[in-house]
DNA sequence: TACATTTGTATCGCACACGATATAATCTTA
DNA sequence: TAAGATTATATCGTGTGCGATACAAATGTA
């Protein structure tokens, strides 16, 4: 039988693994990027130019779920590191344009074999390709039930 | 059969999905914690001293997989919040003991209230009971398996 | 018992996250 | 079309995370 505080220790609660998993995935990337000289948030933003090219501050921040306080210094760092190019939108100055410099553009060569030696990592005896899969497709479901609930 | 394209797949699927869902959730929390005057990890900090009662720095960095290059400033900021008392141990020089004041013992009354009222506000989604369970298994032999790959 | 090693915290620097606010450009509408 | 509202970025301040390093206390060992 639980007791009134049950709710409060750690192991019952959801968030707390969710929070580490973030942490922990973040820090297998970690080595990989280095290589690149990049972190893992402006790894998700190169993912997003090597497939779009160009794309506005907004549209990353759409996908990312992060807004100009967070990109806007994240994009500074990545154009300082001439990865990425910032232009102002000649049609409406108020948006500002990213896409890759030829630099940023060859990353994704070397990029390609990352998500392979990632999932590598998740490879574990006790957890089945099966339910890796049902994992994914609830985790999808929470992060847009989330998402509606925490911009309302 | 495993081609590149699923490898592709599951890690956007996986890795970006599990940073969002961390992100979010702490969203979540913001408000319900906002009004104890404590942020998300200092949230969780508290969980463990509200079982606990007595820990040291190490034991908490144990539990939340972190360590005292973050813990220190921290549990400082709860100290000058005269929620918990840091003091060096008398047998071990070394170790900080960490302990909840009275004003951060009442407060578990309060905050026993909000992982039932975050709880609440997912009635009617459709996430089933089962499904979550699942999801929750999955997601600490997710952790677990990320953990001992990460720190080798 | 000296001395090297390990352990537990602390400090530093950098890069996020994010609420709050500012600013300029664009859009709406009276 | 002038004035108010909206939109897209940027800036600021605070609080994490975390690799690297420092340092003193404790432990191991010759």
């Amino acid at each position: 039988m639980k007791n009134n505080f049950s709710v409060l220790y750690l192991e019952n609660q959801l968030c707390f693994p969710l929070y580490a998993a973030s942490r922990l995935t973040t820090k297998i990337y970690a080595p990989y990027l280095k290589a690149l000289d990049i972190t893992y948030p402006q790894y998700l933003v190169l993912l997003i130019l090597w497939q779009h090219q160009i794309q506005s501050v907004s549209e990353i921040g759409e996908q990312l779920l992060l807004e100009s306080n967070t990109l806007t210094p994240l994009l500074k760092r990545l154009e300082a590191k001439k990865i990425i190019v910032r232009k102002r939108s000649k049609t409406d100055e108020r948006t500002v344009m990213v896409s890759l410099t030829p630099s940023g553009e060859k990353m994704k060569e070397k990029a390609q074999t990352i998500p392979t030696q990632i999932m590598g990592s998740f490879q574990g005896e006790e957890i089945s390709e099966s339910e890796l899969l049902n994992f994914q497709k609830t985790l999808k479901k929470l992060v847009h039930i989330l998402g509606s609930k925490s911009n309302q």
